[in-house]
DNA sequence: GTTACACATTGATATATATCAATGATTATG
DNA sequence: CATAATCATTGATATATATCAATGTGTAAC
């Protein structure tokens, strides 16, 4: 499959007199569990380009653009993939409101992968630069980037379990599972929540042929663990589907 | 599997008044490629804790300790895993020398894995809170400390794909690879190096049957790509090598 | 409003790889 | 030195999931 629509270009939504403030948005896992005080998120507040749009297909970066930015999700999501040579896709991740975009382009200064939007979506824009300036100076927002990366690299250990170890049910309960509770970790419903990206988009994160994804939907629905109409989840039985994603014995 | 042998004793080296520095040792990624004044790495110097052994079997750190330090492998290699509450076993990686171990529990500050010494090695202890004082000041080490997490959330996310989407086959011949392109990058041989872990370490961390490696063990030596001697790994046809690792076409 | 196109579901079949089983080779233990 | 234990190899069989194929459904295009 080859690149679809134009490149991206970022517009700046009409600012509207609405002057909002990293204090009171207070969605971005940079600024909110960390420790800085009111100056300090003021300082970083200074730097960071407030509430871009980018449309549904735009892209916010494509594979082999200079670093420059993290990107926080306001609202909206993002799915980042890469091509292989032969032009396949490989589905690496998706974001959601309060997620950092962009940590894994820091050692190349380079972006790796495509980051496109899943539906109009809205995103704050950190320099890295004076981010990384700025975390000379203050040490709790280097400390919480230091978090933040640690972090994504055990998610990314869990994942690697998931895929290496576990069955196509239990990927696809670990999957529903994991956003069920990054939505939660945001203040978001954990029962209930849209996929915004497709079953291709799942099948290929999955390593998973999207025939396989559409049965083991079918499948969780008949059982009652979760109700899925078209895009919307609800999760009926939380318990079962724990128990679905982490019984790795029974399966092999 | 319970844990072997008895906890972790680590011992230190008699230094025998040999006093090897940071200056001359240029092993750790925290050091080298990093663009550190001579000055520089004397600071980081008085803060490093020099070679300590760790015996064959012996753990550097087990899941749930406290997070503390960084080590920096000087020789020798790890294996760390997690364990599951049904006592299964998860290889989640391998570590040579110049690699860093303990990233990943910097954000909880607890230890998630086991981290078990494949033979007798020797590590550089860098306490992790003199270490973030240090950054502090020293914006190339803040940097190259960033550096180093995007690199491994990079190789991780390499690691994913592997193992989601590519077939038996690919996945050994990508881990050879892999190792080959770390061991040359820390100047020792690419074409020729042992593997300090066992077929079952293996499999486990490719997510594979250990009847399944050593198959494709027996199959990479008929096909005369690489010489595989117990331990021993000589590759014979990089360029093979790398055809078979990459291409996930034509098996899906 | 009709046509086209991407997305999703369901069934039949093929295949890669796990599992089971037996044996050999190497290393540790008393 | 003998015996056990771990690790590795090889073959036969079972099974999960990919692939192929047909159909349905919703959304965009004209």
């Amino acid at each position: 499959m080859a690149l679809d629509q134009s490149v991206s270009k970022i517009v700046k939504v009409e600012s509207l007199h609405v002057k909002v403030s990293c204090q009171t948005c207070s969605i971005s896992q940079l600024c909110i569990p960390s420790s800085l005080t009111d100056s300090e998120v003021s300082r970083l507040e200074e730097i960071i380009h407030r509430e871009t749009s980018v449309q549904k297909g735009k892209f916010l970066c494509q594979t082999g653009e200079k670093f420059q930015s993290l990107w926080a999700v306001n609202s909206g999501s993002f799915k980042s993939y890469t091509l292989s040579e032969d032009g396949d896709i490989n589905v690496t991740g998706f974001y959601f409101p309060g997620e950092l975009i962009g940590l894994d382009a820091i050692s190349s200064s380079t972006h790796r992968t495509f980051v496109k939007a899943l539906e109009t979506s809205s995103v704050c824009t950190l320099p890295f630069d004076k981010l990384d300036d700025l975390s000379g100076d203050i040490r709790n927002l280097r400390k919480q980037m230091l978090k933040i990366m640690s972090n994504e690299l055990m998610d990314d250990q869990e994942l690697l379990m998931l895929l290496s170890r576990k069955n196509a049910a239990e990927r696809m309960a670990a999957f529903l599972l994991s956003l069920s509770l990054r939505f939660k970790q945001r203040g978001f419903s954990e029962k209930s929540f849209n996929l915004t990206m497709t079953r291709s988009d799942i099948a290929n994160y999955l390593g998973l042929a999207i025939e396989t994804v559409s049965r083991l939907i079918t499948k969780l629905q008949k059982d009652e663990i979760v109700n899925i109409n078209d895009k919307l989840v609800e999760i009926i039985d939380h318990k079962a589907l724990i128990k679905l994603a982490g019984a790795s014995c029974e399966a092999h």
